[in-house]
DNA sequence: ATAAAAAATTTACCCGCGTAAACTTTTGTC
DNA sequence: GACAAAAGTTTACGCGGGTAAATTTTTTAT
């Protein structure tokens, strides 16, 4: 490592006995020049350590190797996971991924469509806050700026949307639930934020139907994205009315039951499939958190993998086809029943 | 809104009736500029919608408005807690944000660094990995990038440190744990990926022998960053071989807890201060869980707003400074203890 | 009203790199 | 060894905006 310090690629390629345009080539794709050439630029690149100005490299482009990563929330553990692997995906292609997340708050997710449209982007992958979502700036921005959607998916914005069947999901538990013991209630949110819980609803209402059983909803008060909290307040309120109309309870998704769980064990009430247990409780989402919670939570789960896979997937195709696929496309995973002890 | 694109600042003040120097010193600071002159700039910003090209800013600039953050992982809701704070205070101030996750993982620690470095950020907030951590690296980097440290110190990196008082938080928990009731033994890994754990290991034990009573250390098997299955291994583990030295534990941290409680529920221990209780457990963080286990758990709260603030505020002082500050501060806060069910 | 200070304007050059065109050298093939 | 193809070199210009210097205009103070 010499310590003369390289300031541009000017001198850089001085230094390395190669012209500009040549390292300019090199630096946008190493294998697009001569092995020989190539070995001359890496061995002047570990001995000087110049890396080119990112900015300057980008301020030409009409588009940059970066890809935007938005979620609605971060502190979501479902989510950071999810990002964790989507991450790793876009390094390994060669991609600088960046990472936002919405908190929450569709003011801020705007923000950060405005943020990412200036960054000129390859490609944006988001995950929308859903129903609060400002839905005119995510289309106009879909439309400057080749975007898959995932996670939640909003009528024909984006290029493609990848998540998980909620069908599939809901089918599994309701399914499971009702074969095993009483048939499940459904346990959520008044109004959700989220357009996976309508559909998780809605599935299981068809799917008791078809399983010729009576649906029972039972929705708690809160807004927001506390749905720990707003599961506990609500599971001890149905709790102390003795309100449930079965003895089993499938929540809409694992945060929510997580909250639902610690209101069974402040009320006493004990949860399980056991002789003893009074409440069976399953939910969906297979959070990284449900495997211990009191008892651990019986759940649908995600393919993260899957989803994480074929959403970057579809990134690439998008983006190498210059920002437009033919039509269309929703995919979506089912999901694998995770039996544990709560139902 | 007119659909005349403005294609840069030159088309920008033209359309502004502005000279393009006055313009850019507008957008670099808009209080720079007359009153007058900053309405007809304002006037035409909403009129052509345009933004100045990020790249060709930050080109020629040393230092660009840009705030990195690095945490060492994401996937943990405490870190993501925080990092929602600091975000919100870095675009009060008119900084860009730039988030990134180690995820557990040294290697992609110095990448992110890396690429931390050529983006030439005014300033650089990181929570390193702690033990696991490339410290020639981290050393290097804080000396060519103005950083502030939090959560984990690193002797001597970057200009300054904030973070909690270990010893306040286990002084508090001991003292009450012991103040009624058995005394607590010390839970946590074997190996602890933070160097927070030794600290709290250390004044759990000094504590202790300040209350005349004898320490004990249980230490569990695991590595990486998955505290709570090491957490619910571990507490297996103790409670099949019943090794426990006394009725008291108290976790390193909750998300040990959270493993520790979901292991005393599989094994019927169970968890609480009431008389039909067995075991007392404690920990420290107050994660953004704690409140739902089963029982909920008491433990120690970070002052996650005074920390995220005093971070971000001594970031801003470094950067006005123009990146060094006289001596280095290391900046502790004290813990306040949550009573909840556990203990 | 007038001088001094403050703010804008004009002009001009720079930053670090992308990239096109014309030309030269190196490769690999028969 | 001749020759076409491939790769590299030179030269030159552009991108979009930062910023300095000299000049003009506007504001503020006296």
């Amino acid at each position: 490592m010499s310590n003369t310090k390289i300031r541009n690629m000017e001198e850089f390629a001085a230094v390395s006995g190669i012209s500009r345009p040549t390292v300019s080539k090199y630096f946008h794709d190493p294998n697009s020049v001569r092995k020989s050439t190539r070995g001359r630029i890496e061995a002047a690149l570990d001995k000087y350590d110049y890396r080119p100005n990112i900015y300057a490299m980008n301020q030409n482009r009409k588009l940059t190797k970066n890809i935007g990563i938005v979620v609605p929330y971060l502190a979501d553990p479902f989510f950071a996971e999810i990002v964790r692997v989507i991450e790793g995906r876009c390094i390994e292609a060669g991609f600088t991924p960046s990472l936002f997340s919405s908190h929450g708050d569709p003011a801020h997710e705007n923000e950060i469509l405005d943020s990412l449209r200036s960054m000129k982007p390859a490609g944006v992958l988001l995950a929308p806050l859903g129903r609060q979502s400002d839905k005119s700036a995510i289309e106009t921005f879909c439309k400057n700026v080749p975007t898959v959607l995932f996670d939640s998916n909003l009528d024909g914005m984006g290029e493609a949307f990848i998540g998980s069947d909620n069908h599939s999901f809901v089918s599994q538990t309701v399914e499971y639930l009702s074969r095993t013991g009483e048939s499940p209630c459904f346990f959520e949110m008044k109004t959700p934020a989220n357009p996976n819980a309508n559909k998780r609803r809605i599935a299981y209402i068809s799917m008791m139907e078809r399983l010729g059983l009576e649906p029972h909803v039972v929705k708690v008060e809160g807004t927001g994205w506390g749905f720990e909290e707003i599961g506990k307040q609500g599971g001890l309120k149905v709790l102390a009315d003795d309100s449930l109309p079965t003895n089993t309870v499938l929540c809409s998704n694992d945060r929510l039951a997580i909250g639902f769980l610690s209101a069974c064990y402040e009320s006493g009430v004990k949860v399980g499939r056991g002789p003893d247990c009074q409440l069976r409780v399953a939910s969906h989402d297979d959070h990284p958190f449900s495997r211990f919670t009191c008892p651990s939570l019986t759940t649908a789960a995600h393919d993260y993998n899957a989803v994480s896979d074929h959403a970057v997937d579809t990134l690439f195709r998008l983006i190498e086809s210059g920002g437009h696929l033919g039509t269309r496309t929703e995919t979506l995973f089912p999901a694998r029943l995770i039996m544990r002890d709560s139902a």
